[in-house]
DNA sequence: CAAATAAGGTTAAACGTTTACCCTTTTAAT
DNA sequence: ATTAAAAGGGTAAACGTTTAACCTTATTTG
């Protein structure tokens, strides 16, 4: 019943398996009555193409691959979802394998979803060194990296500028008068969290202020992870007016923890996440925070992979305080400050 | 190169593609040096078996399907993950195809994974009328149902006491004095809502309490939902001093909307939520809720999806206070209530 | 009215595996 | 010394498609 195979469809019509494919395949040379008694048939005995055979000799698979540490992560859920609606809409299946934050995972993810025959594949990988991927890039054109540059293979990178994004998050922090200034940052051995830092130390430093070490603390990137780095930042009695935190999961945490010690934010410190995820709006007080756009991100690393022309709308909007300086698209997104209510003027 | 089919492997060497096949497969008939040379060959060549022509020769996928109606949503999420965790201590790839919350596309979502030759699947679908379903499941052995309830294919249906659900948070309610209590539901036209809505208010029908039909109201499973059904009640001007919350996401959208309009949770109004997801625990005051083992559930759906043999440990562990009075491994499910600080006694 | 073209098909090879069945050589048992 | 069995391996069919190449019958064109 629900395995009937082309040549079922062809005996019962009695034609060629070739008429069949073709008008399964809404192709050329079938006849108006032919094709419709063929397209009936195949709706009464609920014939399905058999998607192995088909990829088997067209060596495609209407799929798209994605790769991310973690589904149950909502950061990359949204990823996902995003590379989801896009491939939907062009009829392809969405694969996600995961990396579990290892390089040799994340390698495995890649392999297993290339024997599945994915040609196209959004790839969010922090951990393989640049030259396994531009090697693995070299010989899969249609390999999309996201959230991550590598010169040699730029054209088919979708990144954040996490530099600006420090800058724009000291900038705000420096405008509200704050002096003693801490950072959150996540553990992983990524290069996002420096980046950010860096930006950050250098906005600083325009303005002659410094960071004191003691007052950058390390932790996993999650709710818990926000928790144990505040108290770390506590217990090291070095006090600070604001801080800037590597996610909006951590610097929930982070408030959370503030206030469990009797700390009030903003009045007493103020805080400022990354990611702008949804929850950012809702927390207590809702979370000034510097939006990361992963969802146009995605859409355009899903488009540009399946090789879609990408539509100038989807991009990043123009935005008149952060004008992009490339020709859109652009490959470059840049964070926008969203203030909310976790910032204040310092007081006192 | 990365692209060498199993003949590549024979020719070079100089065996039969049985051979090889029989090395790939840990199969027998192949002496040891033998296997050693096809191993390296393998290996420096970089052979990876081309899945769709194993798959259409074994009419096996090595796969396994989710069907979820969003991936974005983290509920859905720790959902996928918890089925992706079984998955790959199995050697199974995990498909994820989204149901959108229609009918015709959780259906659509099926046959997509059907036609990728998953054997097992793992369905969330709230919309599939029951007969539609019964008659998939009798063709399908290896489908496994969460999150609902049909007796007729009980025994592969994976869920939870919606009613039980309700009667526990109505009896905490009550034991905290309250009088006027609300409802917010999900507007999803599924059974989930009604359900504990039926055992919430049975609860309190059993304490001679009624509930006013103008405290129930309905919106999106979201935060946003949350937001606009508060205020809905608010605009109602009914006063209320507890709301029973479908979810944690809408009881957190509530909390807040609760707090804009001047009214503190809990002091004013308690809150209690439904799902128990991570956030509840770090957002402001902390969700009491009603804890719903997703995971638990989803890993043990995974496992009798790809008949492994599921662990007694791994189901919901017997709790003193609410026995489970099934033999385990159950299928059923019981929510557990989890105490913050969104609930109080009454106060004034 | 012949020739060219279009329309509607058919045939068969190819895709990369797995596996039942067959064959040969070696080893063990009598 | 014979024979039986075991070990190691090869052959070829089958899985369900797609598609190039070919064929036949109308239809159009000059």
């Amino acid at each position: 019943m629900s395995n009937a195979t082309i040549k079922d469809i062809a005996k019962a019509a009695n034609v060629s398996v070739a008429t069949v494919s073709r008008v399964v395949n809404n192709g050329p040379k079938v006849g108006p009555e032919t094709r419709a008694r063929i397209v009936d048939l195949i709706e009464t005995m609920g014939y399905r193409p058999n998607i192995n055979a088909r990829s088997l000799v067209t060596n495609k698979s209407s799929t798209i691959g994605v790769v991310i540490p973690d589904v149950a992560d909502p950061f990359f859920a949204a990823l996902a979802n995003s590379v989801d609606k896009v491939a939907r809409q062009h009829n392809t299946q969405l694969l996600i394998s995961t990396g579990q934050l290892s390089a040799d995972s994340e390698l495995e993810a890649i392999k297993l979803l290339l024997q599945q025959r994915c040609e196209s594949i959004v790839i969010h990988s922090k951990l393989i060194p640049n030259e396994t991927l531009i090697k693995l890039f070299n010989d899969n054109p249609n390999f999309v990296l996201i959230n991550r540059y590598i010169e040699e293979i730029a054209h088919r990178c979708i990144w954040l500028d996490n530099i600006e994004g420090g800058k724009i998050a000291a900038k705000s922090l420096i405008n509200c008068k704050h002096l003693n200034i801490a950072c959150i940052l996540s553990n992983y051995d990524i290069e996002d969290p420096s980046l950010r830092l860096k930006g950050f130390t250098e906005q600083l430093k325009e303005s002659n202020q410094d960071i004191d070490q003691k007052l950058v603390v390390y932790a996993e990137p999650t709710l818990q992870g926000g928790e144990a780095a505040t108290q770390q930042l506590l217990a090291a009695n070095t006090p600070f007016s604001a801080v800037f935190v590597y996610n909006d999961a951590m610097a929930i945490g982070a408030i959370s923890t503030l206030e469990d010690n009797g700390f009030s934010v903003p009045k007493d410190v103020s805080v400022i996440g990354c990611d702008d995820v949804l929850l950012s709006r809702f927390s207590r007080p809702k979370l000034t925070t510097l939006q990361y756009p992963i969802e146009t991100m995605a859409h355009h690393a899903a488009k540009l992979s399946l090789n879609i022309a990408v539509n100038v709308d989807d991009c990043q909007p123009q935005d008149a305080s952060h004008p992009s300086p490339d020709i859109l698209p652009s490959l470059k997104y840049t964070p926008v400050l969203i203030e909310r209510e976790s910032t204040a003027i310092k007081t006192d």
